[in-house]
DNA sequence: CGGTAAGCGAGACGGTACGTCGAGTCTTATG
DNA sequence: CATAAGACTCGACGTACCGTCTCGCTTACCG
């Protein structure tokens, strides 16, 4: 096993265990692991105030989306949502984005393939997403500095680690002669879609081709 | 005049005329031109409010600006500010987006040249703007479908003329061999510089060095 | 003995039953005297619940009490308070009020002797009780039909058989011609006490006289 | 005129002022009286907010009278009624007690007989208004010292105010030989009615014989 | 002497009300 | 008429408490 590849090999075990780690449900104030005194919380109201956000976030749009409202449907009280969560946005971030996952792709033997692969998955995510969702959220990620930086660490660090992996793979096999920056890299595959989507409003169904398009010119930039 | 260079230069003066018209500055309902009944607005209120708005904006975010702090800023009463905006929305829209105008830029006389000069004045303005102003009147776009209207006359549009009248003239020139979609070239060019600075939070400092690697893929994708 | 002393020695004795029957802590739900089947409660805990009780009422007052605040400081669960007492409000009254006792005063010789004590020893106790907690209390009996019955039964009550023994009294004795009614007699006695404490907030060094001159004046008044 | 009569026309003057200066209703923040600038405070919604109060009042009691529900009743905004009133008891307060006066009664020509026209117009007062009202008021003044500082100024202060009046008569008249404490005849004067429908809750068909009994007692043990 | 029913501290639960705040509208008096 | 001031309605926010309900334990009595 080359350096390169033992590396790789430990990154995806970090990965696994970042990624489960992140499915626990994330809480306000986790109740320290050496004996749960009380009443131990509720796994059902977890669900079902994430299942009400997303109800309401449907039907209503971030915007109109109250506290009173996710409670009501969720027949839970205020309380126990703010006993999760500080913030209404600190709730719809968890019910919304946070149990995205995206491990690296396997290796299709080419960095052209591995960066169409990564592209269409994050594009079928943004995809899926609610445009209005999601720019409330990007919008009050300022002025909340904690979720800004979970956003970051969920979002944004993972999205980045996937494309090192794949960068990586590509340095391993020659593809690549030297390591390009991977957040340059990382705007380049993503924000095309991104704004495609999210500015232009763009048809979803063309995005697949686009997504590949814009893959293509990628690899064949970093490859020049 | 080749037909071509007819139709861009005609282009280029609608476009005079729409930036002209619009730096006249929007107002919710305009009194009627044939007399001014009753006493005339005081554009000196528009002024102060455009720039009260920039204050609050820079000193306490999108999120926790105020109408009445924007009032009582700028020594005016609510009323003279919801006579002219019909949203807190409009009135931050007007105060801050309003008047950005892209003028084409000057034939360069290369595709790679024109595409890098748009990149680089859109560049310019996206690093210019506070990020969560423009996340947050993102985020108010959905909901209010006419403020959303404007938005895209006013940005979408007007880059994506700037960016249609590039590929005129490399089509002209020859350039390039057939017309690719215009929303394609978009934002394939300006998503990246976008996602770098609004979504990665990446270094200002880089975004001229990036916005050219950016044009230089894109030309270069084209051509092939 | 006649028949009137036998009454009273009868009285007497009832209500020495009833003080020594309330001297047991009062319990929402009494366990079944027949067998104790499990673990018995700790009676260590009525005192500590009670003693909180007053020290908070003490330090933050009738208003600002909340049960959490007692059971916290009597290191007690809430549970363990609400297998006692039905509402706060019970919980506060057998704290403060519960063992108050007033046996009837020794026979003074005189109706105005008579009237004299039991003024004296009433006074002593509305001196001593906090203003807010009284009227905390009373204002909480309304809508608690229960608390209410035992407010009166506990502490309207045996003033009235008090008052009744002494009145009893001063009839056999000859100081009387007719029977007054009771309440009058209650209402005229404790009354301006209550009055001077509870809604002037007169001094209290001033009591024990002004507590003198009223029963002068109830004894002239009923003698007359 | 003798001098105790002119002071006492002088004080009637002075009662007629107060009075009349308090039915102008309560704001927590009376605007400064040299001009009203921006839109004065709508005098339908004070009677609006004042009768909904004692409607709820009457329907639901003290206790469970919600601010939400006399905005509703009113229909008016929660802020119109936190614009008049810093918290929900001052809102009661003022829709109550504010506007009860008692001018002292007409000189009825005895002690006696002054006695006895105070004590029937109070007690007429007091058995009128609700008692889990009053007794609510009066456990709320504690702890919010505002309120109580005002309650003592209208309720009190009046009543003892009318008293003085009373015995001011009865020493110029000759009916008392020296100066009682004002405090001591108010406690003695009101105590008993007072005690008897708030404590008691006795009959209220009784109060105003009861009342006169009073009054007679209380002059009885004055002249002596 | 071991089972079991009830007690216990801790703390989560559904509700309900609080008092605050902001948006957008309306009403004054003044220019 | 436009304006500054500020009151108006509406509706959401996040907090606090109440009285109840689990949890996992501990404790005394009964068989």
């Amino acid at each position: 096993m080359r350096p390169a590849q033992a590396i790789m090999a430990c990154s995806l075990m970090i990965t696994e265990l970042l990624v489960s780690e992140l499915t626990v449900p994330y809480h306000r104030e986790m109740p320290k692991p050496k004996q749960a005194a009380g009443r131990p919380r509720d796994g059902q109201i977890d669900h079902a105030i994430a299942r009400a956000t997303r109800e309401v976030l449907a039907e209503r749009g971030y915007a109109k989306l109250t506290v009173d409202a996710v409670a009501a449907r969720a027949g839970v009280g205020k309380a126990a949502i703010y006993r999760r969560f500080a913030t209404k946005q600190e709730m719809i971030f968890a019910a919304t984005v946070h149990d995205m996952e995206e491990p690296p792709p396997p290796d299709s033997g080419s960095l052209r393939g591995d960066l169409a692969a990564v592209c269409a998955t994050i594009a079928d995510q943004l995809g899926t997403a609610a445009p209005d969702v999601l720019h409330g959220l990007l919008a009050d990620l300022h002025g909340d500095s904690a979720l800004g930086a979970r956003f970051t660490g969920t979002f944004i660090e993972r999205e980045r680690f996937v494309i090192d992996t794949v960068l990586d793979r590509a340095l391993a096999r020659g593809d690549l002669a030297r390591r390009p920056d991977t957040a340059e890299v990382h705007a380049q595959l993503i924000g095309p879609i991104f704004f495609w989507l999210m500015i232009l409003g763009g048809d979803r169904d063309q995005v697949p081709a686009f997504s590949r398009t814009v893959a293509d010119t990628v690899a064949a930039s970093l490859a020049a």
